[in-house]
Parts: structure tokens; sequence; C-alpha cells
DNA sequence: TCTGGGGTCCTAGGACCC
DNA sequence: TCTGGGGTCCTAGGACCC
């Protein structure tokens, strides 16, 4: 009776949160599109059926969409996140130490159970998230991270009861005989063509390299992910999340953008949403980042510029990050491009209590005003909607370099002005 | 016309130190 | 015949994840 790892994933999450609010989608195929509403990025069962393809640029399958009765939807990240919280929430009713690995994914860890009662754990988890939330998952475990991912992929076939226990030594053999290395967590699609190049074909076959091959091959990360296929723990349980390092906010735009006019307005607002996250998180940055690129599928001139900027002193203050990248976009801009995306990367990030102080800063009272301006910034957009409070050079009138976002559901768990109506 | 956004980790190589 | 040996820190770039 060893540690076992469970791996919930929400099936189809995106999609299936749609259909929470909106059953008559039951049984009909849904897709999600994702920002700009550019590709697919989420398709119910019936979607997957019909042969459409993640990743996919949403404009070259219009007309099918429609001959087949397609679902579309924008992505909804309000409604989705809000619904992955409540998951999220469940499932830690059910594990000491969890750790929520994505938007629609969760470790779970659990000690000291038999097979049998492992596996009557997993199935409850099924039904009461699928009861309190009407998210349906599929459960996974093993006795790695690595293998429970797999043994997840396993209970999403369409043939079990959603949950799928690897333990078995000639079990896991065989199901790693019959996968590709692609498509073990952690080996991307480089990896899996240098392994093939080398003769390396199945999961299994890695499996069995010798470990300074591996290592050579993959470095360490590789080795790790070979180890843990052999029911030898590396990667351990991320309980406590570690501080973010990085945030970025960027988007593509609408439509092209040439002027310089535009591209202030855009990145001005990517500065203020960026800092808000900050602010959220308890953060201070010392660094700012701009980045501007042309679009890369489209042929005409290319050219995509970014710099970097150490600032005066770490700080979560709107104004005083503005400035500087706004000096950077100007720097990079290049005039006669049409540019499809811009952002802005807070870099050296650190809790804002503990960090040095700079006699260049704010401090005392005018500190202390900057401080409660943000403050009530921030609690107004909180109250009355996102962006309902802006600096002006995030522009007052039509703003084109908006992303496209014409599918979107209500946002029917965070907005009360989107509640959904029972008659 | 139209192809997302937000992260992390690892390595190599250079600068610099004693 | 012969050109030390280690160490740290930083950055850029690549690879990976969802």
């Amino acid at each position: 009776m060893r540690d076992f790892y469970l791996m919930v994933d929400c099936n189809n999450f995106y999609a299936s949160c749609e259909r929470v609010f909106a059953p008559r989608l039951e049984g009909k195929p849904v897709v999600v599109l994702s920002n700009n509403d550019g590709c697919v990025i989420a398709r119910s069962q019936e979607a997957k059926a019909l042969g459409i393809v993640m990743g996919e640029p949403a404009y070259k399958r219009e007309t099918f969409f429609a001959r087949n009765g397609v679902h579309v939807f924008s992505s909804n990240y309000a409604l989705y996140g809000d619904m992955s919280a409540r998951v999220m929430q469940t499932l830690a009713g059910f594990a000491e130490e969890t750790e929520v690995y994505s938007i629609d994914e969760c470790f779970l860890l659990l000690r000291g159970l038999g097979t049998s009662s492992l596996l009557e754990t997993a199935r409850e988890i099924r039904r009461t998230v699928r009861k309190w939330t009407g998210i349906p998952v599929c459960v996974g475990l093993a006795r790695t991270k690595t293998l429970a991912k797999i043994a997840n992929r396993l209970a999403k076939k369409a043939d079990g009861d959603g949950v799928r226990l690897l333990e078995d030594e000639a079990d896991i053999d065989r199901i790693l005989g019959d996968m590709d290395t692609g498509d073990i967590w952690g080996i991307g699609r480089k990896s899996a063509l240098r392994l093939s190049s080398c003769g390396v074909h199945t999961a299994l076959d890695l499996k069995n390299q010798a470990d300074d091959w591996i290592r050579r091959q993959l470095t360490v990360t590789g080795l790790r992910t070979a180890l843990e296929l052999r029911q030898i723990p590396c990667i351990a349980l991320e309980d406590t999340p570690p501080p973010a390092r990085s945030l970025v906010c960027s988007r593509s735009f609408g439509t092209r953008i040439e002027s310089l006019e535009s591209l202030e307005e855009a990145v001005s607002a990517y500065v203020q949403r960026a800092a808000e996250k900050l602010r959220r998180k308890g953060l201070v940055a010392a660094a700012v980042q701009v980045f501007l690129e042309t679009n890369r599928f489209q042929p005409g001139p290319r050219y995509a510029g970014s710099r970097c900027r150490a600032l005066a002193a770490p700080t979560a203050d709107t104004l005083d990050l503005h400035g500087p990248a706004l000096e950077i976009l100007r720097d990079i801009h290049k005039p006669g491009y049409k540019y499809q995306k811009a952002g802005v990367i807070l870099l050296d990030l650190s809790p804002a209590g503990n960090r040095q102080l700079s006699f260049l800063e704010p401090h005392g009272e005018e500190k202390t005003r900057r401080d409660a301006l943000m403050r009530v910034m921030d609690r107004i957009n909180t109250v009355h909607g996102r962006g309902s409070l802006t600096l002006a050079a995030s522009g007052l009138g039509k703003k084109s370099w908006h992303m496209r976002q014409e599918r979107r559901s209500p946002c029917y768990t965070t907005s009360w002005a989107e509640l959904p109506l029972v008659r």
C-alpha cells in the first residue's frame, strides 16, 4: 500500500462548461474557439467524431460548422475559471494533498489505501463532481504522476467507466508498447522526432533505454520522465505553487494595426491589465518587457520586436509601469508594418512586502496616496466590471485593436447581469 | 478577411571571480 | 613539452505544458 497519484481531468472542459448552462446542447457537436475567435481549442465528443481537429483555424471551417450544425462559442474565461474553481474545491475534499495542475486538471495524492478503496474513491470523485458542478471528469491512478496521466487517457476511452488504475508491470508494459513517445507527458514533438530517429518509437522503448543515453538525448527532465514510467516517483506533487516569476498580458488584434497611436492604446490597456494581475497576486515587478509582431502566417514583410527594461524600483503601480512600457513600444515600433499582436511581460517578480526600498521611488505621503489610488481603481473595476476606470491613454473611442469575440456565452456565474433565468 | 494566451524549466556560453 | 581549476551569475534560446 504505497502512495498513489490520481489525475482528475475534466472531459472536454470548455465545451462541458457551455453545456452545463445550455442543456439543449447535450448530444450536439460543440466547439470553443481561442481568443480572437482564432482556432478551435475545445471540442465535445460529437465534434471530435466529425473530424474537427484541435488547433484548426476557425475561418477554414465556417461552412463545415454551419452545414453540420456545430455550435460554436468564443471562449469565455470568466465562466471557465469560475467553473474550474468549483471543480477544484470539490476535489480538495477528497485528499489532504492536491495540486491544481491546469484549469481542467488536478493531481490528488492518496496514501495507504488498497486497490479496491482507491477505485471506490475514484468513482466517488466522478459522481460527486458531476453532481455538484455538472462537469464530467475521468480519473487515472498510478504510482507516479506520469503514469497517472497515461491512466487518465485510458480512462477517457469510451468503453470504460471513466476510471483506470495502472499498477501491474505487465499491464503497464503492454500499454506503453502501444503508445508513441510523443504522447508521454513531457515528451514533445521535437524530442519524439529525435527519439524516433534513434529507433526509439514507443513509450516502452524509452522506458527500456539506458539512463545515461536518455540523459544525453533528453536532459535530466527526460530521464525523470523515463524513471516515472518505471514506477519510480521523480516528479513531486506541488501542493503549494511556487511564487510566479513572470506575468504576461498579450492579445492578437481584431484587425491589423499600422498606426503607432492605436498600438499605444493597446499596449496601455495591456499594461493596466498586467498591473492589476500583479497587485492581485501581491507582487511587484523589477522589469518590464514589451513585444510587437506582424502576422507570422501571412506572406509579406514581417517584423518582430521586443525589448526589456529594468525599472527604477520594483513596483506594482500602473503609473510606474505605464511610462516605461510605452517608451519601449516607441523604441521597437517600425512604421510601415501591419501589426497583428502585442504584449506586455512583467519580470523579476517578488512579494510586495519584503523588497529593497529605493530613494527614487515615491515614498511617504506620495506613496500612500498612490497605493490608495491603485486600490480604488481595482475596487471600482471589480465592482463595476473590468475596464470601468482606466487611463485615458488606452483610448476613448472605438477600439479597432480589440479582439474579436462574436459568439461568447453569458457569464452565468460571475456577472449579476448575465445570470441564467429559470421560468 | 480570418491561425490563442500564459507559463516553466534546462542548457550553453560569456563575463567575472579567486 | 607546455597553457589551472573551480565557481557563480546572467542571458538567450529551445523545449515543453495546458
